[in-house]
DNA sequence: AAAATTGAACACAAGTTGTGTGTGAAATTC
DNA sequence: GAATTTCACACACAACTTGTGTTCAATTTT
């Protein structure tokens, strides 16, 4: 994509354009050269964290609000990362509850709620997503055991179970879902016609999943048949 | 303190003060009454983050250049909380290092630094502050060996060694200093008239301290006459 | 019951952010 | 090496956000 072509799109002139392709070569989303920009996502790859932060907010603020009504006051919850996780924390922010978020999004989104306790676990911080991983993450979670562990993902289906697309971002879900006693997947529509790399646990390591109406019957039932609890809001 | 008081007084209108109030009562910085408020500081203890933060920023910020110029490249570095602290992570965004901060605040402003590994602990971000402690902080702490601590404090001086207003952030503080090969301690003249209520450690446990002009002589003296090595910006 | 205090709604000013245009410098192409 | 394109800086301008003051009804206090 050439700059003119892009400034001919939009609408708008050269300039801006060049400076949203600055913003977007920092966030690694494009790579510049003289004249244009080429798409570096679109290969199977994860877009951006602030990319999909703007996909569909309501369907995530809808399912964080069911997911977060599943939670009994005073539980302690271990959060997982990504978009629909935040969302999560946003609508936990007035509940009394101790909650350890795997993101560092999420955990700036916790502090100053005034009834929450917030337990950071360590780790190395993923550049963009700010997803906790590492050995240090995975030794926080085994030394803890929660009430409820709230994942996300990338991909979800009875077949394939639970699947996200960083290597080191599975085993730090699979460390959470190891150190609690009840599972919550939250995902919506677009994760089930999705698989990605790599295998976090099977669909039956799951105790209950919150997804949106538009959720394919065809997986909701083989999920449900799987003795999941599904729930479409 | 009343409403129609600081109204006279600032200049500003009664609804002004009490929209400035409200935020003030929320950081818990002083007690709301109909009618006005009362500082619930002054009592010998801190005050609250962000109005550290304003304090002297120019003097902050010259100390956090000459300490960070400490650093060599590639160096492994735990960072302290505190304002002072905070600036030093500004000051290395561009640095290639690998630094565990602990607390939010340094974390959330290394993040999306290019060439810096970052690595952050466990623990429980004390409001406000944002200061990472209790166990898993120290179990983060023990379980590394760092190359160079840079340590913040509430007092500092020759007879009463290293000193913090909070227990738990002097028990972080003292694991990091036991996991540094070298300490260097930053402090603003004004720390050496003061001495906080839990220890952390003796002036002997460090190898340098970062301070300004106006330090009093004869504190840095008794400091240098104790083996460390002090510099004045 | 009367007085004082408060919070909400609206209007307004100031500062911030994003955008466009013009210019000269730098890089690429022929 | 000259011509052309692309780029980056500077400034001007508009849209938006933020903080402030006013008014007014509701609440609390005396």
């Amino acid at each position: 994509m050439s700059v003119a072509e892009l400034a001919g799109l939009t609408g708008a002139s050269e300039m801006t354009i060049r400076r949203d392709l600055e913003v977007l070569a920092d966030q690694g989303v494009l790579e510049r050269y003289r004249g244009g920009a080429s798409s570096l996502l679109l290969r199977g790859e994860e877009p951006p964290f602030g990319l999909r932060e703007l996909e569909r907010p309501d369907a995530k603020r809808r399912i964080a609000a069911e997911a977060a009504s599943l939670l009994a006051d005073g539980e302690s919850v271990v959060l997982d990362s990504g978009t629909t996780c935040l969302e999560v924390a946003r609508s936990l922010a007035d509940r009394r509850l101790t909650v350890m978020p795997l993101s560092l999004h999420a955990a700036n989104a916790l502090t100053g709620a005034p009834q929450l306790k917030l337990l950071l676990p360590g780790g190395e911080p993923r550049p963009g997503e700010l997803a906790l991983t590492g050995p240090l993450t995975e030794a926080s979670l085994a030394a803890l055991r929660f009430d409820t562990a709230v994942i996300g993902c990338c991909g979800l289906n009875a077949a394939d179970g639970l699947t996200a697309y960083d290597l080191a971002d599975a085993a730090v879900k699979r460390a959470a879902i190891a150190s609690a006693r009840r599972v919550i997947a939250v995902a919506d529509a677009a994760k089930f016609s999705r698989t990605a790399l790599a295998s976090v646990a099977p669909a039956s390591a799951l105790d209950a999943v919150v997804t949106e109406e538009g959720a394919p019957e065809e997986e909701t039932g083989a999920l449900a048949a799987a003795g999941v609890a599904v729930r479409k809001v």
